[in-house]
DNA sequence: GAACTATTTCTGTGAATACTGAAATTACAA
DNA sequence: TTGTAATTTCAGTATTCACAGAAATAGTTC
């Protein structure tokens, strides 16, 4: 591993910035942008000398990516040490980080509704507006998640004819506001 | 302000947590939710009484969620103290969380993007695969912002029927996979 | 299976963040 | 004004989280 240039710094600071910001480890995000711009695997070492963290830090940092499903283990030909390279389709990887958070995040969140809603309906102190509030939003899960498991499927390129027929689209389809 | 219901507290705690895994600090979340679900408008005090926190930590957690844009201060007749109420459309509250972490964290890492591919164009030691990822994301914040500056302003009765048309949609406009 | 290297786990420390209670400020009423 | 209630700011404290370094484990090679 080089030095990295003021670029190469500039983004994996920033990135790791952007991490902290939606509950992501500072490192961890720090470690993806890394490797997610290296063009070849590295390996832990590589990786310490780079950002100037542990070694015990980067280690967790790799399961915690590994477990995210953006970072593979990869061994090169003659060195017997782990490397690791990002996932590189930008498209797949938010995909992949997306459908992790709805299992981890929102699928619980939706479980939780639906129990909140069945007791609520049995008892009398939650008052009825509530009620509807959490029906509300369960709703809203309900649709946006319905939707994305369409979305997800479709490749980028697809999404990006749709954008360029913008509300002609719903026009088309009869279906507008 | 009477005393939560189970199903209260137990909502409360979902969504502060929840918070905090989505980079928003608890209390504010807790808050949040607290108002979303409230048939009336409620103030600080009865807020510190609901959820057992201080006084000023109510009123910083207020000030958060009204420049997030989804909590706004009202009055109550008859009453000087201010009073404190949810955005109550949930398609719509999650539109304007969405814009504004668009515009805190979205567009300064595409600003951030475009600043490192100048600059990687212009010096030698930012390997030509780097730059390539960096355009490659670059492209997909630029493709999935168009994208959602659409979408955010249908209604989500529209969506609701898109997602009822899925891959046909894709296949009637010939613009499948 | 000993000697080495690589990797992970664990524990204590430091830094960042959230929170409280007090003091200061503001808003209003008499 | 002066007094009172409401709200905000601030400074200190507590809690949480991230991290380094040490110790333990696993993996290789001879």
């Amino acid at each position: 591993m080089n030095k990295l240039s003021p670029v190469q710094q500039k983004f994996i600071l920033h990135w790791g910035e952007m991490g902290t910001r939606w509950g992501i480890n500072r490192t961890v995000a720090q470690i993806h942008a890394l490797l997610f711009m290296s063009p070849k695997p590295l390996n832990a070492e590589e990786i310490v000398e780079a950002l100037g963290v542990a070694r015990s830090n980067v280690s967790t940092s790799l399961k915690e990516l590994q477990g995210w499903g953006i970072v593979k283990l990869v061994h090169v030909m003659g060195d017997k040490r782990d490397h690791f390279e990002s996932m590189k389709d930008v498209w797949e990887m938010f995909r992949v980080v997306l459908d992790e958070r709805k299992k981890r995040e929102i699928d619980p969140t939706m479980r939780m509704l639906s129990e909140c809603i069945a007791e609520a309906e049995k008892d009398e102190e939650t008052d009825e507006y509530t009620e509807q509030r959490l029906r509300d939003l369960n709703e809203f899960f309900e649709n946006t998640t319905a939707w994305y498991s369409q979305v997800r499927k479709w490749p980028m390129t697809a999404i990006v004819k749709l954008t360029k027929l913008g509300d002609k689209l719903l026009k088309t389809l009869g279906i507008g506001g």
